[in-house]
RNA sequence: GGACGACUAGCUCAGUUGGUUAGAGCGCUACAUUGACAUUGUAGAGGUCACAGGUUCGAAUCCUGUGCCGUCCACCA
């Protein structure tokens, strides 16, 4: 077989071809893949970049170590999955079209073209940026699944989004509330607290009193925000003012109205900062507000969204911006002679990351995810999930705690949670998933009234019996208590009876009302349908809030109950609009309307104490004035509206791990208990996930978050945390440096094996670092020489082979067994390495083998002997390194290996287990015999003898010797020279490597080896592992003995630094025995190397 | 203010539990061009492992402190 390839590996001549190939075959997709039964999973879901535009160095540098990954485990052997996808980015996206419009014109894009255009046109850029994103990954190399292609905006994952949402306010972890936020002026929309962005910035700091006679000064940076304080907070231990806590002083700054200012004590002041008492603007700062909920204050926003000064501000403020405001406040100040001090400080400001303005703090009513709040029926809250997935594991499961590579980051994201603040996650953008909540409301004049009613008791009832939509009759008590409850409410007047058309409601109904009023019956007012629970004994005391989302054997759960009572009520708003209806129903319609009307969740609702003491009671009353319904689809009936804000785009990216596998159409039951089927139940959680350290709290938290309360699992067993790309000198890549790399002119240039080598060799987890054209440079040199290596060995080959498997029961040759020993080394060292995710390190090794141990000393041996089978160990160890090779740097070693083998394809080749060279290498203990030739093998033949070869790095140390004395000699290098060497005990050994030592550039012509000899003068003279080497005819006396003295001086040093050493009584004593005979190993070596070497000197 | 990381050859970085004459790549110096490869080969120079203490028979490695650079978090009233 003797191929002819090219001299020089061309990349673009085969990258894209070879990628169709992989994708054509279909091997990305597991399902595909031809496997042990059995097999492992190994699953990943790609950290999807934004569609924000293009892919840059960043993305290449988790393509390459994702895939290495990802090929690593395909071939290991395990059902190998990468699931790509793309990110809709919902703020970045928007932001960036928006200033793409900007720059076409559109002055104002939101006003201009409303929300349906611009929406239009923002798709229009992400389908564009989508296209090249898959692209660019395709070129990169990236082995992954596109038939599961997944978009963090599309129906399948949009639908996941909803649905936990949903959960989310099902369960009363979501929540609409008023509170400070963050909100970007310019992108007119919130942010959450891990948007900012802080920047440094000289700022005035002002000292300051309300008023002449207000008894305490206080500092700010925002004078402006101080027609908003409502309150001074002190220190309770501050015996200053200890006195003034409690009392409520007025002043007047200008605001619209004097300001009530309330001396408050709270143990968070420092005393000894500043003034020691703090101005606190409930409305304009995150601290302030939360000083504004615990002690009860007033609450004056004087900013409003657009950044400007509100009407409380005051007349001569309204209207102005912040920076007016400020200048105005202070000469107002000043003037007055309130002002203390002014001075510079340096402070830190949040910016919006993609607006880039400053941020306002402002109190808005928002949505919120609780992350403090007990979930119902897991007696955990979300932040004590995310703790426990990273500390003690999922359900304290050690098995399900998830490994962050390297650990120190573990710290830096407890500490994070720690002071994690509630979620805000709705945005005022229009790109993103909208907040299913739908309300309906009528103006004030026309409300409805409720008076809820809930039947009297039934036989069942009493007997706790599930009744449900079994239509039992009314109990003799029953039928008093409807009866006394009709007599109680006699005076009361209503406009309409409704009841359930269930027999106890309507019974009931007629029984309190006679025949004063018509009852119509609805059936929406059912009780919840317990389907196969019916008729059975309950135990809902105790375990009711397990059935919120679950839904009974074939009968609702509680939202269906909410969904009919909200259409219900939906109907009766507009029918009976500023009516007054008495309602006669059941218990779990009552709890729907708490829920709907009153806002509280069905778990709060559920444990309220009236449940336990006492059902009946003489009405529940509601206002009919807004119903909200959280639905993905508006509830029936006229005149719904859907909150207009999106979702935070981090919403989405956590749910990624399980969304893109399939749920929720892959799991029967969303909570409690999550049935998962098809991938789903492969795949998930996935086996690793790797990020940068910039987004650990954005992303990793929030998957964190999502799984464990969804799917009550880890997102992913290991993340690997990597740091970020930086140029040359160290700076970040940024528009603004002008300093950017575009990943895929590096490949065109080098090629995308090359650029993928390049990025890996070099990082550490977690550590940052430079990328540069010389690295690339590198990587393709060698890929180039792999390339090479691969034209030599193939050209090498032989038409007939002789059988590989029966190796042991050639001759082999000393070079033979050294380079199989290397390779067993390499394969066991490159799985330890990957299995801990030593990228770099397994490069760096495998280099090593390939460039030095095989090229430079092994090939170049094999021209110098001719051992039986030298074609088939070549071939073997090519083709083994291909494998080995392939996860890094895929394309060229697939090219190299369809050469080999036709048809056939190496990314699903099973990669040599560290033990697939042991059955005829083993390494045998050291021993005093073979001491100073290395560590010597133990080739065990076919015959079941054994023989001891001494190792061939001697002879390298020899050749490498003689190759040096030559050059310190200057001996030029076509001179062909005759060498002596007395070997000793190495001398039948070195006489079978004579060609390999004439061959290897050494220039020996003659060569003579005999066990000793003579000391020879006017020769170049060299000792390598105890062998004596005269290089005869050419020596440089002066030269020579000037080389030779240097290395007597080396010599003589480590000798002396040896015997101090082992002169110390304590280092004998106390050292291991093995490191002090080493050491006494050492030191008689290097004497009797030294000794020969005086004399040689003596002989010039 | 708190935490973390980095400080090793001219440059970029390895160095896994303390024991090697401290390594690699690039760059540099000298030399080499008869077919695997000049995207090459051979040889070489180059380091008080930031500094100061300590623990230890033994420290680049562990501890304490200092310096310098960087990152994150909190605060900046």
């Amino acid at each position: 077989m003797s191929k002819e390839l090219p001299k020089a590996y061309e990349p673009k001549n085969y990258e894209d071809e070879i990628y169709k190939k992989w994708e054509d075959s279909g091997l990305f997709n597991p399902d595909n893949l031809e496997l042990e039964k059995g097999a492992d999973y190994f699953s990943v879901s790609m950290p999807p970049p934004n569609v924000t535009g293009v892919l840059h160095l960043g993305h290449a540098l988790e393509n390459s170590l994702m895939d290495t990954e990802v090929r690593y485990q395909r071939m290991r052997g395990k059902k190998t999955l990468l699931v790509p996808g793309t990110d809709h980015a919902a703020v970045a996206t928007q932001a960036k079209v928006e200033k793409v419009l900007l720059a076409e014109g559109i002055a104002n894009p939101r006003i201009t073209l409303g929300r349906e255009k611009l929406l239009e046109r923002v798709r229009e850029y992400s389908e564009n940026s989508k296209a090249t994103i898959i692209k660019q990954i395709k070129k990169l190399g990236t082995s992954c699944d596109w038939s599961r292609l997944a978009y963090t905006f599309d129906e399948a994952r949009s639908t996941a989004v909803n649905e936990v949402f949903i959960k989310m306010y099902n369960d009363g972890l979501v929540y609409k509330g008023y509170r400070a936020v963050n909100w970007s002026v310019k992108g007119q929309s919130t942010c959450s607290d891990d948007e900012l962005v802080y920047v440094e910035q000289k700022t005035k700091l002002y000292t300051f009193k309300y008023s002449k006679d207000f008894p305490i000064a206080i500092a700010t940076t925002r004078p402006e925000t101080k027609l908003g304080d409502t309150a001074v907070a002190v220190n309770p231990k501050d015996k200053r003012y200890k006195k003034f806590i409690g009392k409520i002083f007025t002043v007047e700054i200008g605001a619209a109205k004097p300001l009530k200012i309330e001396i408050i004590g709270d143990d968070s002041i420092d005393m000894n900062f500043g003034t020691g008492a703090v101005g606190v603007t409930p409305a304009h700062s995150m601290i302030d507000f939360e000083l504004f909920l615990k002690h009860n204050l007033i609450l004056i926003p004087v900013i409003g969204a657009d950044g400007r000064m509100t009407a409380d501000a005051g007349i001569t403020y309204q209207g102005l911006t912040v920076i007016e405001a400020r200048e105005k406040m202070v000469a107002w100040l000043q003037e007055n002679s309130l002002m203390e001090k002014e001075e510079e400080i340096i402070h830190s400001i949040g910016t919006s990351d993609r607006f880039g303005d400053v941020i306002e703090v402002i109190p808005m009513e928002q949505w919120f995810v609780n992350v403090n709040k007990e979930i119902p029926g897991r007696k955990k809250s979300l932040k004590e999930l995310m703790r426990e997935a990273v500390s003690v594991g999922h359900n304290g499961d050690p098995k399900k705690k998830i490994a962050i590579t390297p650990d120190r980051f573990n710290n830096q994201y407890f500490h994070w949670i720690d002071n994690l603040r509630d979620w805000c996650i709705s945005r005022q953008i229009w790109w993103g998933h909208r907040i299913l909540v739908w309300s309906k409301s009528h103006n004030v004049e026309r409300i409805t009234h409720i008076t809820y009613f809930v039947h009297g008791t039934t036989t069942d009832n009493e007997k706790e019996i599930a009744t449900g939509w079994l239509d039992g009759e009314l109990s003799d008590l029953g039928k008093k208590q409807a009866i006394e409850l009709g007599e109680k409410i006699q005076e009361q007047k209503f406009d309409v009876v409704i009841c359930s058309d269930l027999k106890r409601a309507v019974d009931s109904a007629k029984l309190m009302f006679g025949e004063k009023y018509e009852i119509i019956t609805d059936k929406r007012l059912r009780e919840a349908n317990y389907g196969d629970y019916n008729g059975k004994k309950h135990s809902f005391k105790n375990n009711l809030t397990d059935y919120i989302s679950q839904s009974f054997t074939n009968g609702e759960n509680y939202f269906d109950v909410q969904k009919r009572i909200t259409e219900f009520l939906s109907e009766a708003m507009d029918k009976y609009a500023g009516k007054k209806i008495a309602i006669v129903a059941h218990q779990a319609p009552q709890l729907a309307l708490e829920v709907v009307l009153k806002g509280k969740s069905w778990a709060e609702a559920m444990n309220e104490d009236w449940r336990r003491k006492k059902a009946w009671q003489p009405g529940w009353n509601y206002d009919l004035e807004k119903l909200v319904y959280v639905s993905s689809e508006a509830p029936q009936g006229e005149g719904w509206n859907q909150d207009p804000d999106t979702l935070d785009t981090w919403f989405s990216s956590g749910l990624w791990t399980f969304s893109t596998l399939g749920w929720p159409a892959h799991a029967k039951a969303s909570v409690g208990k999550p049935e998962r089927l098809g991938d789903l139940a492969k795949f998930h959680p996935t086996s690793w996930m790797q990020m940068g350290y910039e987004i650990l709290f954005f992303w990793m938290a929030r998957m964190i978050l999502m799984s464990t309360y969804v799917l009550n699992d880890i997102p992913f067993k290991n993340v690997y945390i990597h740091g970020i790309l930086r140029d040359k000198d160290g700076r970040k890549f940024s528009k603004s440096l002008g300093n950017g790399i575009d990943p895929i002119e590096v490949i065109n240039q080098y090629g995308a094996d090359a650029l993928r080598l390049s990025l890996i060799l070099g990082i550490t987890p977690g550590n940052d670092a430079r990328f540069y054209e010389e690295k690339v440079e590198g990587a393709r040199n060698f890929i180039n020489k792999l390339w090479n290596i691969s034209r030599y060995i193939l050209s090498s080959q032989k038409e007939a082979k002789l059988p590989i498997g029966s190796l042991a029961s050639y001759n082999l040759t000393l070079a033979d067994r050294w380079v199989l020993g290397e390779m067993r080394d390499l394969i066991k060292n490159y799985h330890e390495d990957l299995e801990n995710y030593r990228f770099s390190q397994a490069g760096e090794r495998l280099r090593e083998f390939t460039w030095n141990s095989l090229a430079d000393w092994y090939l170049e041996a094999s021209k110098f002997e001719k051992s039986e089978i030298k074609a088939e160990i070549l071939e073997m160890i090519l083709t083994d390194l291909l494998k080995l090779w392939h996860p890094f740097i895929p394309f060229v070693t697939e090219v190299i290996w369809q050469e080999i083998n036709p048809g056939k394809f190496l990314m699903v080749e099973k990669l040599p287990s560290p033990t697939s060279l042991q059955s005829f290498l083993q390494p045998l203990p050291a021993s005093p015999a073979a001491s100073g030739f290395g560590t010597p093998l133990l080739i065990r033949r076919g015959d079941g003898g054994e023989v001891v070869a001494a190792n061939f790095n001697l002879v390298i140390d020899i050749i490498t010797a003689i190759r040096n004395a030559r050059a310190e000699n200057k001996v030029e290098p076509g001179r062909k020279i005759k060498a002596v060497i007395y070997a000793g005990k190495a001398t039948d050994l070195l006489k079978s490597q004579e060609a390999i030592i004439k061959g290897l550039r050494t220039g020996i012509e003659e060569l003579e080896i005999k066990a000793k000899g003579e000391e020879l003068s006017d020769a170049i003279y060299a000792v390598a592992g105890g062998v004596e080497i005269y290089l005869i005819g050419a020596v440089d006396a002066k030269k020579e003995k000037v080389r030779i003295e240097k290395e007597v001086a080396n010599l003589e040093k480590l000798i002396k630094n040896l015997k101090n050493k082992l002169a110390n009584k304590e280092f004998v004593d106390k050292a291991p025995q093995e490191i002090v005979k080493n050491e006494k190993d050492k030191l008689e070596n290097y004497r009797s190397e030294l000794e020969k070497l005086e004399k040689q000197v003596k002989n010039l």
